[in-house]
DNA sequence: GCGACAG
DNA sequence: ATCTTGTCGC
Protein backbone atom coordinates (compact mmCIF):
# COMPACT_ATOMS: atom_id res chain seq x y z
CA UNK A 1 0.00 0.00 0.00
CA UNK A 2 2.70 2.37 -0.30
CA UNK A 3 5.38 3.60 -3.31
CA UNK A 4 9.27 4.87 -3.72
CA UNK A 5 10.03 8.11 -5.39
CA UNK A 6 9.10 9.07 -8.45
CA UNK A 7 11.80 9.47 -11.43
CA UNK A 8 12.05 12.18 -13.77
CA UNK A 9 10.65 11.16 -17.12
CA UNK A 10 13.14 10.31 -19.86
CA UNK A 11 13.33 12.77 -22.20
CA UNK A 12 11.73 10.30 -24.85
CA UNK A 13 8.44 10.43 -22.51
CA UNK A 14 7.97 13.61 -22.87
CA UNK A 15 8.45 13.98 -26.68
CA UNK A 16 6.03 11.22 -26.92
CA UNK A 17 3.42 13.00 -24.18
CA UNK A 18 3.64 16.48 -26.29
CA UNK A 19 2.80 13.98 -29.19
CA UNK A 20 0.13 13.01 -27.79
CA UNK A 21 -0.97 16.62 -26.16
CA UNK A 22 -0.82 18.09 -30.38
CA UNK A 23 -3.20 15.07 -31.35
CA UNK A 24 -5.55 15.36 -28.69
CA UNK A 25 -5.48 19.34 -28.53
CA UNK A 26 -7.20 19.22 -32.55
CA UNK A 27 -10.55 18.09 -30.42
CA UNK A 28 -10.72 20.62 -28.33
CA UNK A 29 -14.03 22.83 -28.74
CA UNK A 30 -13.58 26.37 -27.36
CA UNK A 31 -17.01 27.46 -27.38
CA UNK A 32 -20.67 26.66 -25.74
CA UNK A 33 -22.15 23.68 -27.00
CA UNK A 34 -24.63 23.36 -24.63
CA UNK A 35 -27.80 25.71 -24.96
CA UNK A 36 -27.86 26.16 -20.84
CA UNK A 37 -24.68 27.96 -21.32
CA UNK A 38 -26.37 30.02 -23.57
CA UNK A 39 -29.11 31.04 -20.66
CA UNK A 40 -28.28 34.49 -18.30
CA UNK A 41 -29.48 32.20 -15.18
CA UNK A 42 -28.24 28.41 -16.73
CA UNK A 43 -31.51 27.40 -17.06
CA UNK A 44 -31.41 23.62 -17.89
CA UNK A 45 -28.24 23.45 -16.14
CA UNK A 46 -28.97 20.93 -12.56
CA UNK A 47 -24.87 19.28 -12.53
CA UNK A 48 -21.92 20.32 -11.81
CA UNK A 49 -19.21 17.85 -11.39
CA UNK A 50 -15.48 18.71 -9.60
CA UNK A 51 -12.44 16.22 -9.65
CA UNK A 52 -9.34 16.24 -7.73
CA UNK A 53 -6.54 14.07 -6.37
CA UNK A 54 -4.97 14.34 -2.95
CA UNK A 55 -1.80 12.54 -1.70
CA UNK A 56 -0.35 10.93 0.97
CA UNK A 57 3.28 13.19 2.92
CA UNK A 58 5.69 10.53 2.06
CA UNK A 59 4.23 8.71 -0.88
CA UNK A 60 3.99 9.41 -4.26
CA UNK A 61 2.32 6.77 -5.73
CA UNK A 62 -0.58 6.47 -3.14
CA UNK A 63 -3.30 8.88 -4.25
CA UNK A 64 -7.10 9.40 -3.75
CA UNK A 65 -9.06 10.27 -6.95
CA UNK A 66 -12.53 11.71 -5.76
CA UNK A 67 -15.10 12.62 -8.52
CA UNK A 68 -18.47 14.59 -6.89
CA UNK A 69 -21.36 15.84 -8.78
CA UNK A 70 -23.18 18.85 -6.83
CA UNK A 71 -26.52 20.11 -7.87
CA UNK A 72 -27.19 22.95 -9.91
CA UNK A 73 -28.07 25.91 -8.52
CA UNK A 74 -28.58 24.66 -4.35
CA UNK A 75 -25.25 23.05 -4.57
CA UNK A 76 -25.67 20.37 -2.77
CA UNK A 77 -23.60 16.69 -3.08
CA UNK A 78 -25.73 14.25 -5.09
CA UNK A 79 -22.57 11.97 -5.68
CA UNK A 80 -19.64 11.05 -4.52
CA UNK A 81 -16.71 8.60 -5.27
CA UNK A 82 -13.23 8.20 -3.34
CA UNK A 83 -11.02 5.73 -4.24
CA UNK A 84 -7.75 5.04 -3.85
CA UNK A 85 -5.52 4.88 -7.11
CA UNK A 86 -1.30 3.67 -7.95
CA UNK A 87 -0.17 7.13 -9.58
CA UNK A 88 2.70 5.64 -11.56
CA UNK A 89 3.51 8.77 -13.73
CA UNK A 90 5.45 12.21 -12.02
CA UNK A 91 4.57 15.01 -11.91
CA UNK A 92 5.81 17.55 -14.53
CA UNK A 93 4.75 20.94 -15.05
CA UNK A 94 2.86 21.13 -18.43
CA UNK A 95 2.20 17.34 -18.21
CA UNK A 96 -0.53 17.34 -15.27
CA UNK A 97 -2.60 15.24 -17.45
CA UNK A 98 -0.58 11.96 -17.52
CA UNK A 99 -0.31 12.02 -14.03
CA UNK A 100 -4.02 12.44 -12.96
CA UNK A 101 -6.34 12.03 -15.90
CA UNK A 102 -6.15 8.24 -16.25
CA UNK A 103 -7.74 8.18 -12.91
CA UNK A 104 -10.44 11.14 -13.64
CA UNK A 105 -11.66 9.30 -16.89
CA UNK A 106 -12.38 6.06 -14.64
CA UNK A 107 -14.53 7.99 -12.50
CA UNK A 108 -16.25 9.31 -14.94
CA UNK A 109 -16.94 5.96 -16.84
CA UNK A 110 -17.76 4.51 -13.45
CA UNK A 111 -19.94 7.50 -12.65
CA UNK A 112 -21.84 7.27 -16.35
CA UNK A 113 -22.18 2.99 -16.11
CA UNK A 114 -23.66 2.91 -12.25
CA UNK A 115 -25.54 6.65 -11.75
CA UNK A 116 -26.06 7.36 -15.54
CA UNK A 117 -28.62 9.77 -14.40
CA UNK A 118 -26.09 11.94 -11.97
CA UNK A 119 -23.58 12.37 -15.19
CA UNK A 120 -22.59 15.98 -14.69
CA UNK A 121 -23.48 18.43 -17.04
CA UNK A 122 -19.94 20.48 -17.08
CA UNK A 123 -16.90 19.34 -15.11
CA UNK A 124 -14.85 21.56 -13.07
CA UNK A 125 -11.14 20.65 -12.88
CA UNK A 126 -7.85 21.51 -10.79
CA UNK A 127 -5.50 23.01 -12.93
CA UNK A 128 -5.54 25.00 -16.21
CA UNK A 129 -7.01 24.10 -19.73
CA UNK A 130 -5.87 26.46 -22.60
CA UNK A 131 -3.68 28.44 -20.31
CA UNK A 132 -0.61 25.76 -20.76
CA UNK A 133 2.26 25.88 -22.39
CA UNK A 134 1.24 24.20 -25.25
CA UNK A 135 -2.34 25.56 -25.08
CA UNK A 136 -3.37 22.16 -24.01
CA UNK A 137 -3.95 21.60 -20.13
CA UNK A 138 -5.37 19.18 -18.04
CA UNK A 139 -9.23 20.59 -18.26
CA UNK A 140 -9.12 19.96 -22.53
CA UNK A 141 -7.41 16.68 -21.73
CA UNK A 142 -10.18 15.16 -19.72
CA UNK A 143 -12.56 16.95 -21.77
CA UNK A 144 -11.29 15.66 -25.09
CA UNK A 145 -11.10 12.33 -23.03
CA UNK A 146 -14.51 12.25 -21.61
CA UNK A 147 -16.37 14.74 -24.00
CA UNK A 148 -17.73 16.66 -21.26
CA UNK A 149 -17.72 20.67 -21.10
CA UNK A 150 -14.61 21.25 -18.41
CA UNK A 151 -13.61 24.26 -17.00
CA UNK A 152 -10.08 24.76 -15.99
CA UNK A 153 -9.37 26.59 -12.32
CA UNK A 154 -5.83 26.85 -11.42
CA UNK A 155 -4.80 28.19 -7.85
CA UNK A 156 -1.86 29.65 -9.56
CA UNK A 157 -0.78 31.25 -12.33
CA UNK A 158 1.86 28.84 -14.87
CA UNK A 159 3.72 31.63 -16.30
CA UNK A 160 3.02 30.93 -20.11
CA UNK A 161 3.36 32.88 -23.77
CA UNK A 162 4.93 35.82 -22.18
CA UNK A 163 2.61 35.75 -19.09
CA UNK A 164 4.34 36.57 -15.82
CA UNK A 165 3.61 37.36 -12.20
CA UNK A 166 5.76 40.27 -11.52
CA UNK A 167 4.93 43.36 -9.63
CA UNK A 168 2.86 44.35 -12.56
CA UNK A 169 0.56 41.51 -12.53
CA UNK A 170 0.06 41.74 -8.67
CA UNK A 171 -0.85 45.49 -9.13
CA UNK A 172 -3.51 43.89 -11.35
CA UNK A 173 -4.48 41.11 -8.87
CA UNK A 174 -4.65 44.76 -6.23
CA UNK A 175 -6.78 46.02 -8.35
CA UNK A 176 -9.80 43.05 -7.87
CA UNK A 177 -11.48 44.69 -4.78
CA UNK A 178 -14.49 42.90 -4.88
CA UNK A 179 -15.42 39.61 -5.47
CA UNK A 180 -16.77 38.84 -9.38
CA UNK A 181 -14.11 41.04 -10.67
CA UNK A 182 -11.60 39.95 -13.28
CA UNK A 183 -9.20 40.85 -15.75
CA UNK A 184 -8.00 38.96 -19.01
CA UNK A 185 -4.96 36.75 -19.53
CA UNK A 186 -3.63 37.98 -22.26
CA UNK A 187 -0.20 36.51 -23.94
CA UNK A 188 2.27 37.90 -26.01
CA UNK A 189 0.83 36.37 -28.68
CA UNK A 190 -2.18 38.60 -28.77
CA UNK A 191 -4.56 35.95 -27.48
CA UNK A 192 -6.65 35.64 -24.50
CA UNK A 193 -5.39 32.84 -22.46
CA UNK A 194 -7.44 32.91 -18.95
CA UNK A 195 -9.10 35.11 -16.71
CA UNK A 196 -8.14 36.32 -13.61
CA UNK A 197 -11.18 36.15 -10.95
CA UNK A 198 -11.27 37.15 -7.54
CA UNK A 199 -13.76 34.52 -6.07
CA UNK A 200 -14.39 35.35 -2.47
CA UNK A 201 -14.26 39.19 -0.68
CA UNK A 202 -12.26 37.75 2.07
CA UNK A 203 -9.67 36.38 -0.25
CA UNK A 204 -7.11 38.65 -2.18
CA UNK A 205 -5.65 35.72 -3.99
CA UNK A 206 -7.81 34.82 -7.11
CA UNK A 207 -8.30 31.61 -9.60
CA UNK A 208 -6.88 31.62 -12.74
CA UNK A 209 -9.89 30.62 -15.34
CA UNK A 210 -9.36 28.90 -18.44
CA UNK A 211 -11.21 26.73 -21.04
CA UNK A 212 -11.10 23.20 -20.98
CA UNK A 213 -13.44 21.84 -23.70
CA UNK A 214 -17.28 22.73 -24.92
CA UNK A 215 -17.54 26.29 -22.79
CA UNK A 216 -16.35 29.77 -24.07
CA UNK A 217 -14.08 31.56 -21.41
CA UNK A 218 -17.14 34.34 -20.93
CA UNK A 219 -19.39 31.59 -19.50
CA UNK A 220 -16.53 29.50 -17.90
CA UNK A 221 -15.85 32.68 -15.21
CA UNK A 222 -19.48 33.31 -15.35
CA UNK A 223 -20.40 29.18 -13.89
CA UNK A 224 -17.28 29.58 -11.77
CA UNK A 225 -18.32 32.69 -9.83
CA UNK A 226 -21.84 31.18 -9.31
CA UNK A 227 -20.47 28.29 -7.60
CA UNK A 228 -18.57 29.60 -5.30
CA UNK A 229 -19.19 29.60 -1.71
CA UNK A 230 -15.75 30.34 -0.68
CA UNK A 231 -12.64 31.09 -2.47
CA UNK A 232 -12.45 27.58 -4.13
CA UNK A 233 -15.25 26.86 -6.19
CA UNK A 234 -18.15 24.17 -4.39
CA UNK A 235 -17.83 21.21 -6.73
CA UNK A 236 -13.55 21.48 -6.45
CA UNK A 237 -13.78 22.06 -3.20
CA UNK A 238 -15.79 19.02 -1.84
CA UNK A 239 -14.03 16.81 -3.97
CA UNK A 240 -10.48 17.76 -2.10
CA UNK A 241 -12.17 18.10 1.07
CA UNK A 242 -13.39 14.32 0.79
CA UNK A 243 -10.53 13.05 -0.87
CA UNK A 244 -8.29 14.00 1.86
CA UNK A 245 -10.75 12.84 4.14
CA UNK A 246 -10.28 9.75 2.58
CA UNK A 247 -7.19 9.48 2.69
CA UNK A 248 -6.93 10.27 6.63
CA UNK A 249 -9.47 7.33 7.40
CA UNK A 250 -7.23 5.00 5.46
CA UNK A 251 -4.16 6.10 6.66
CA UNK A 252 -5.12 6.06 10.60
CA UNK A 253 -6.36 3.16 12.79
CA UNK A 254 -10.11 3.39 13.29
CA UNK A 255 -9.08 4.61 17.45
CA UNK A 256 -6.54 7.42 16.01
CA UNK A 257 -9.14 8.30 13.48
CA UNK A 258 -12.12 9.19 15.93
CA UNK A 259 -9.67 10.79 18.46
CA UNK A 260 -8.47 13.32 15.94
CA UNK A 261 -11.86 14.27 14.19
CA UNK A 262 -11.69 17.82 12.59
CA UNK A 263 -15.16 18.62 13.68
CA UNK A 264 -14.76 21.70 16.03
CA UNK A 265 -11.86 23.49 14.16
CA UNK A 266 -12.21 24.06 10.51
CA UNK A 267 -14.91 23.06 8.30
CA UNK A 268 -16.21 26.13 6.91
CA UNK A 269 -13.19 28.36 7.95
CA UNK A 270 -11.10 29.32 4.84
CA UNK A 271 -10.74 32.43 5.11
CA UNK A 272 -7.57 33.69 3.52
CA UNK A 273 -5.67 36.74 3.43
C1' DG B 1 24.54 29.62 -15.25
C1' DC B 2 19.80 31.24 -13.54
C1' DG B 3 15.04 31.14 -12.95
C1' DA B 4 10.59 28.95 -13.52
C1' DC B 5 7.84 24.94 -12.52
C1' DA B 6 -0.76 23.93 -12.80
C1' DG B 7 -1.08 19.63 -9.02
C1' DA C 1 0.38 18.04 -3.82
C1' DT C 2 2.29 17.93 1.40
C1' DC C 3 4.59 19.65 6.06
C1' DT C 4 0.78 22.48 10.19
C1' DT C 5 -2.11 25.55 15.53
C1' DG C 6 -3.27 29.00 17.01
C1' DT C 7 -4.77 33.27 16.20
C1' DC C 8 -6.29 37.97 14.61
C1' DG C 9 -10.38 40.02 12.77
C1' DC C 10 -15.26 40.80 11.12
Amino acid sequence: MSGRAAKPPPAATLRRWEREQAQLKANVVEEDTEEWQKDSSFAGLERVGGVDLSYIKGDDTSACASLVVLSYPALEVLYEDCRMVAVSAPYVAGFLAFREVPFLVEAVQRLQQEEPKLKPQVLLVDGNGLLHPRGFGVACHLGVLTDLPCIGVAKNLLQVDGLVRNELHREQIRSLQREGDTFPLIGTSGRVLGMVLRSYNNSSKPLYISVGHRVCLETAVRLVKSCCRYRIPEPIRQADIRSREYIRTQLCSPLEVISSEPESRKEEAELDD
